[in-house]
DNA sequence: CTTGGCACTCTTGCCGTGAGAGTGCTAAAT
DNA sequence: ATTTAGCACTCTCACGGCAAGAGTGCCAAG
């Protein structure tokens, strides 16, 4: 009968949906007829407006929790507003000069990812999060080092081309001397260095097979070794860095403890909220996430809010914020952005600078 | 009058205590004369039992929250009660051979702590915590990686003798080819390796002034960037890792959400924790904080139980469990006291191979 | 020193009540 | 046809009283 997705409001209801929301989300309560008529700014009495409520209840966008309290949006209510109704507000200067003095280029990019997400959770009031996925498609060889730790466990050194450093000890299976692992590292950063990982470990297949005798054992030793650092990387799980959660244990909305308990699960496990942040990555520009639509039951009274950063054009992460459902989304919205351009804009600044670096180099 | 640090109590004003406490803490609720007088296994009256209690609660050692609810220990009947009437339990056999087969050599020692302080949640209940001092005076410099990340800014590898990896991005007054900064780190890795960092901050400054030309100009680029590492290093805080932290969430002690928040807000900014376990690494064995004992606010309604564990016989970190002050401790100190004593072990097995290894070696 | 008895206190849950808020419906007004 | 006023109705919430239950404190007897 009527499309809910293509459901048109008047744009009286609209108005009153969209104050009816905001009030909401203010101070938290269900709001009534009459108060919603004094904040409409609409002349209207509020017998009228509770005509439109009715309509606006039987097209499931607010509901009453009981008969004689006032009306609260529905999950179906927020997502009309912030797809069609929300207007974002311009972020409040002071807080853009913190993220912009922040978010500088001169910090690596560890420091960076972990900088972005504290300001995400100290600027928004909730929680935030921060995905680097660690992909061998996407990172570039730039130097390795194998120091031998007792007979033959080996910690490899590996740093990626973005000065990401990643250790890992590795067993193997007779001794090598220092000087042997020294040879192999050398032929290692001379060969690859720039390569795509997953190149590396390409390369390394086939030339098990054409190098002479003289090199063969360095190679041999060399392969094996990052077989196994890379194997590691490669099942490695994508870095997830969440800040703030506490600030979620002031948030009425989430009184019950055990749904804190279930979030906070949630962001020790970290799979689902990976898993979420992952599908975001094909999406340029924010997404947000109301109640249960993520899928996901720890966040079933929470809303996600995030947006991919690119490095050089090219989608590498993403990033967001958790808080309650009644958020204040014209508020949200433009920190989770801003942070996102900004956190790109940094790291392109250092991937950029060093390539030019390399371009001119020896 | 009488000296409470003294005090003595007749026996069957101990075993009263004694039991009290063992119920309050399974139950969590205030124990009643006729229960106690049950559950002790001593046949005495309800009236007897009422007796003693005005005795013990003179004493400060229980209280009644309200006329007509039983009694619960207070914060200096816990003090008793862990100091002279405890008797600690063998640990189960499952979770200490969960534990044992947990903590192994054969992960480097940042995967080792995190290890442990997860297997202190996941076996307590409780939040685990693993202090981790990083301190020139004990770290020996193992080897050091110069990388230019753009123009000025380079990246320092800085590896310890035990396996540790750190890396921070240094800026620097002009550009280095990347010939000159590898120059820079042979020359250290060569004179320094095996040495503490602060003999290496030390020996960096008299040689300063010694050295030929021609090695002046690398030594002074590597000073440079060394002291620069170094003093970061100096400067930076503690490493603490917490774990299970929402464990907290279930237990009813802390069911007001305020304490809750303070709690994790602590657990976060770390810094009280840190000079609590600090203060530890002086004690040998077991340490428990009841409730205020710790002298922080967060932790007021806490209990943090410690340990340090060594490497070598010296001792170079704490760990333990953070749970509420009504914890079966009979049953947490064990825990701790296994898992200080396996993850020493795992690190100076490490620490041990490593010291054999360089000293055979070339 | 121990015990039984007893009055007393305090908490807890329950019920009923009344105020307040807001609705739904209907009939009148525009 | 829409808007409005009026009114009965429903539901929550806070309050107070009340009875049951638990446990104490004290006293006097064993």
């Amino acid at each position: 009968m009527c499309d809910f997705n293509v459901m048109q409001l008047n744009p009286r209801a609209e108005l009153l949906l969209k104050t009816l929301i905001e009030r909401y989300v203010a101070d938290g309560e269900p709001v009534g007829s009459r108060t919603l008529a004094r904040y409409a700014g609409i002349d209207l009495s509020p017998a009228t407006v509770r005509n439109v409520m009715v309509d606006l209840e039987e097209m499931g966008l607010v509901s009453s929790p009981h008969t004689s309290a006032g009306r609260v949006p529905t999950q179906r209510g927020y997502r009309l507003f912030v797809d069609t109704l929300l207007k974002v507000r311009p972020l409040d200067e002071h807080q853009a000069r913190v993220l912009r003095e922040e978010l500088t280029a001169h910090q690596n990019p560890q420091q960076l990812i972990e900088n972005a997400s504290h300001l995400l959770s100290e600027v928004s009031k909730f929680a935030g999060i921060v995905l680097v996925p660690h992909r061998d498609e996407q990172t570039t060889f730039r130097h390795i080092d194998f120091l031998t730790l007792s007979a033959r466990r080996i910690l490899v050194i590996l740093v990626t081309q973005d000065g990401r450093v990643d250790n890992r000890v590795i067993t193997v299976d007779r001794d090598y001397t220092q000087s042997e692992l020294e040879q192999a590292a050398n032929y290692f950063n001379e060969s690859y260095a720039g390569k795509l990982l997953a190149d590396v470990k390409q390369a390394l297949v086939s030339e098990m097979r054409q190098v002479g005798a003289d090199l063969q054992r360095i190679i041999e030793l060399a392969t094996e070794m990052a077989r196994k650092a890379f194997a590691a990387e490669e099942n490695a799980t994508d870095e997830l860095v969440v800040s703030g959660e506490s600030n979620l244990m002031d948030i009425p909305d989430l009184g019950d403890i055990k749904k804190l308990r279930k979030l906070f699960d949630a962001f020790t496990a970290k799979r689902d909220l990976l898993h979420l942040l992952d599908q975001c990555m094909r999406v340029n520009g924010i997404k947000i996430f109301i109640g249960a639509e993520s899928g996901y039951a720890a966040l079933e009274d929470c809303s996600v809010v995030t947006a991919s950063y690119s490095v050089d054009q090219r989608m590498v992460g993403t990033l967001g914020v958790v808080g309650p459902t009644r958020m204040p989304y014209e508020h949200v919205i433009p920190i989770v952005d801003l942070t996102a351009r900004l956190l790109g804009a940094a790291l392109t600044a250092q991937s950029g600078q060093q390539a030019r670096l390399e371009r001119s180099g020896p």
